[in-house]
DNA sequence: CCATCTTTGTGCACGCGTTCACAAAGACAT
DNA sequence: ATGTCTTTGTGAACGCGTGCACAAAGATGG
């Protein structure tokens, strides 16, 4: 039976292995002592606890450049993801396959989330036409909503929306190459009022966390 | 002279005026007490700490879909981003245009790297690709890689990458989505091994942040 | 010029998450 | 069966960030 200890996979990860366990203790994942964690296993029941077990038909509304690029991405298949259906509001797309799904109408929006059981929707429209579009999905029975478009929307109460802004990752990269290029130069550049404020030492993994400020303009 | 105190942008923002308060000591913005924060100077200093007012000349390579999304994307403007070239591999797509931007090919890069004084690059190639890429920004004096592939890049010490995942954010939608749906059947189907664990109440901001487990499989 | 009022800047305490450290548990060898 | 060795699971301590509360500062009015 392969496993693994929470040494090797805190090692892997670039973690703490207490922490590891004390994670895995919350999931009920019982690992045997002086042996490990059975690997298996342990995929499965992460696997299950993050819904990757599940299948989730969801439905990408707004097939532009980016709807099509969502739509083709390979990523969504291996994390239980289904795109049950792609929709545009421009009747010449209709029709027209993106990614081998056939892109219908906005006008069969609802019929399509009720036929699929459609809980998550993707929102990839211009922002104006993103709300308009997020309070169609709502009434059709979409709680779950991922917004791409630059507007922050507007939904009742028990609906869930994360927004996606490429280009705030870009945003930190920047603030950071401002940091490495010019630490004095910068901060004599303006008036004499610039305090340096101690940081952090910079993380090394790829992941996005790390050190940002809590508080920027939208 | 317009001003805002600290409590108002608090509510506004949503978080407690005292850490706003703390922070923005940090950055040695003087307020006035009695008064509040002189608005246009407080926009000023955040910018110029953030980045904001600099110019950040930035190549995309890989202009398929995403890349081309990305091209179109309005907020990097700005962001005081400004997209310098688009590079791609494929000879077809030279001279071709997106986003009133003529795609040139990859022979290229190193020159163009270094004609436009490029330190961020942004990586939206298939995942095969991306590490040959990334090896070639690096070598030509890049800094910060933003990286759209499906792969953890590595780079030398001193450089910055950010991995952006597509499927990450609908993955936490669909995590939250299972508890919302059968929190008890969920945890009843499998063995009965299962401890639920109390989870913090969900924040209804839309800022990637939030309850997500720290550990999961890359 | 003094009193009052508003709002900043910050010391301090609380609470939470992370890490340490160890006892309990099980495997494995003898 | 007994002892040893490895690794888990977790109680306890540490450290850090957040929020409270207040003194200092400056504006404003009399």
């Amino acid at each position: 039976m392969p496993t693994v200890s929470s040494e090797e996979l805190a090692a892997a990860a670039g973690v703490n292995s207490a922490k590891l366990r004390k994670d895995f203790s919350y999931l009920g994942s019982y690992g045997t002592r002086g042996v490990g964690y059975d690997v298996e296993y342990l995929v499965y029941q992460i696997s299950r606890e993050l819904g990757l077990t599940q299948d989730w038909p969801v439905v990408i509304v707004g097939i532009g450049n980016l709807g099509a690029a969502l739509a083709n991405y390979g990523g969504f298949a291996s994390r239980g993801f289904r795109v049950a259906a792609l929709i545009d509001a421009d009747p010449a797309m209709a029709g027209k396959p993106v990614a081998g799904i056939p892109v219908q109408h906005t006008d069969e929006l609802e019929r399509i989330i009720e036929d699929n059981g459609v809980s998550i929707g993707v929102i990839a429209t211009p922002a104006g036409a993103a709300q308009q579009v997020c309070d169609r999905l709502v009434a059709a029975g979409v709680t779950s909503i991922l917004n791409f478009a630059p507007t922050v929307l507007t939904v009742p109460d028990g609906v869930d929306v994360r927004k996606v802004d490429l280009s705030i990752e870009l945003q930190i990269l920047a603030f950071h190459e401002q940091r490495k290029a010019g630490e004095e130069s910068a901060a004599a550049a303006a008036d004499g009022a610039a305090a340096p404020a101690a940081r952090r030492t910079p993380s090394t993994d790829q992941g996005p966390d790390g050190d940002v400020p809590a508080v920027m303009p939208a």
